[in-house]
DNA sequence: AATGAATGAGGGTTCATTCAT
DNA sequence: AATGAATGAACCCTCATTCAT
């Protein structure tokens, strides 16, 4: 009898669907909005059929929270913990913390929850809380520690740290946005998004950096 | 006769109509998202019926469009015409044109426009090539032109000039996402979004400055 | 002053109304289906402004009904008339008649009439009964008479009176209906409605007429 | 398994419905219109729901181009089979195919399509296209053949073949009209439908038989 | 008398959700 | 556990009718 091979396949399904549907419904989500995603649509881009979808999740609204919880809660502590035990120069930190975050979003699934919070939250304010505790603010709390720690230490220029964090941020989330949005239609013509970002945070620092630095900075 | 006096109550009510339906469009748009606005939505908050929206136009999606192409042919040329005719130098210049754009958007219904391009692109691809030739690209090529001023004359060391358009616009154009999606739920804390720019300017500019310019503009 | 011109030009104008707008909802009664004909593509057809109409007319259904009862009331009386003074022999009486009754009526919009009654009776049945002793009953009588006369004369064959009544006349109102379906859309090949009609008529006859008639109507 | 006793209710369900649907269609289509049948009005006639009818068809048009072709594609092609292998006199042919027709025809709900093609032809052109070419053509070609088979044979009179085609079928398909219109509000007083047909049948044969068939056929 | 802007009930269609199989 | 037929609330849009001008 093949029951326990069978059982094993199905099991292997079953424990993979809730995956595998939330990978649907981000994709789905972020393409079209929640509103103009029909449930089958997710249920067949997953694989399965419209009932089974209500196996795992009891509507849709509840698959978008799904789908946006799951990619809130990682890899802030992981940030945290490097920035912690960091003992080199703050340039260097800054590049490591965000070229590592960036080179692991952009490419990423991750990349799209950018779209999915902007554009659904006026609708489900209680994202908002979510998403502000658990990913905006830690991620402002890291990347200004370090700005902070570099003006301490007399690396960076006494400058408005809040911001410089924006001027950090902002460009990186544009650009995951662009690329579910208008970059999905039109490319993105002289601009290469894993390039910018580099030259984006050697530009924000060429600012930043106190004369001192900016000058050793130029002629190593 | 009854032109003077008739004309007032009906008549005017007739044509200011589609403006206040664009107007009331544009916000619930903005909001909601497209798909999830009924059209009757718009109508009641234009202080009309549902019919009487239909008077006007031709369908739901007409609308959208109406609403994107009233906020979208205007200013860039007004834009263009003052960097053809400034002769201070090139940090002034910027300053003027960014701040003086931000002043005008930042406050007016026009900032809603960029969360209603991001979210309704993908569901009506026709906007993607309308938004690009009439902002995208007119607008990149007049901060590239002004930056590519500078690096020519000296003023600017020689950076990626597209890198830094981007590095500038994105986080104004962020701004104005924020202020419709996250931001109309939990207050951007410790942000004021025009002294935030300006400092943002400042920074890039920090950044972009020949060393002798930035010396210069360290100590008057 | 044109005071007086322009009044009785718009007396003129006023007067002949009713009948534009009867006539053109005949037509797209006629044409589309009283369901889907709006009333403004009434009016516009007539000439005048959606408001005007219900001037004339308290509502759709009341048009309907004015359309009817104007084309149903009238050349029946004519016809029974014409049976009564009549002193020759029943073939060119019947020939006289229908013939008279369909040149009159084929080419004139009367004709689409027929069409309206068997689309919109079900909806309004009063106009079934309207019809039914207006225009059905009397026309059966008269051509019911002629036949009878003809058989109590000994012309016609004894046959059965009611059934061949139908048989001349059903052809005739089925040829107005196919004037304004089919025959709107595809032409009736090889069938001329006049012609047809007189062959119509001569077939029947030939059917009813007695022995001895037959032969000398074969033989003059 | 589960084969037999559930392929029972909902499969039967499910392959009945489509039919369940064209009946209700068709009736509520010959008696309101195309335009006035509320397609919730056809659903609850077939005992299901608004919704299940779009599961079947994609549309209300749909559903009545569904109900038309249904009706269409049939029983023309028995006919020619029963004319070609036909061996007697023309007259007992003519009887017996439209006897035949006729008997099949005028009780089953097949009498109703012809009011909902002259009814809805002219707001959907192509359902003409359709009818002339599977029904009107092929059934003048039959009947117009054994016509002309007689008028070779001597058997009928030299007669204007097209015209007495009509003649004969005009008032069958009349009579299909009346029952589903003024028919269905006032009875048709001193007329039964199977006794007309044949007394019609009768009374035509009797204007195109030869001569000395005619006697022949009045004294036996 | 005539207009046409405005209304809102009504009807076609979609789609989240349920539930018998 | 999985399916997909069925439901019916909800939404887009139309159009008969009204009424201020």
């Amino acid at each position: 009898m093949s029951t326990n091979a069978s059982t094993s396949l199905r099991q292997r399904r079953k424990e993979e669907r809730p995956q595998e549907l939330l990978d649907a419904a981000l994709a789905l989500f972020v393409e079209k909005g929640f509103a103009a995603t029909r449930s089958e649509e997710v249920a067949a881009r997953a694989g399965v059929s419209k009932g089974t979808l209500y196996l795992y999740f009891p509507s849709k609204e509840e698959l978008l929270k799904a789908v946006i919880r799951e990619h809130v809660s990682s890899q802030i502590a992981a940030g945290a913990q490097r920035v912690q035990s960091f003992e080199g120069p703050v340039a260097e930190l800054l590049r490591e913390v965000l070229g590592g975050w960036w080179s692991h979003l952009y490419d990423s699934p991750a990349s799209a929850v950018f779209k999915l919070i902007i554009t659904e939250v006026r609708n489900f304010p209680e994202i908002a809380q979510f998403y502000s505790q658990e990913v905006m603010h830690p991620g402002e709390q890291i990347i200004g520690g370090i700005l902070q720690r570099g003006v301490d230490s007399g690396e960076l220029r006494p400058i408005d740290v809040p911001s410089a964090v924006h001027s950090l941020i902002f460009p990186m989330v544009m650009l995951c946005l662009h690329k579910h949005s208008l970059g999905a239609c039109t490319p993105l013509h002289d601009l290469d998004p894993h390039r910018f970002i580099h030259a984006h945070i050697d530009l924000i620092l060429s600012g930043m950096l106190a004369p001192a630095q900016a000058a050793a900075a130029r002629q190593p």
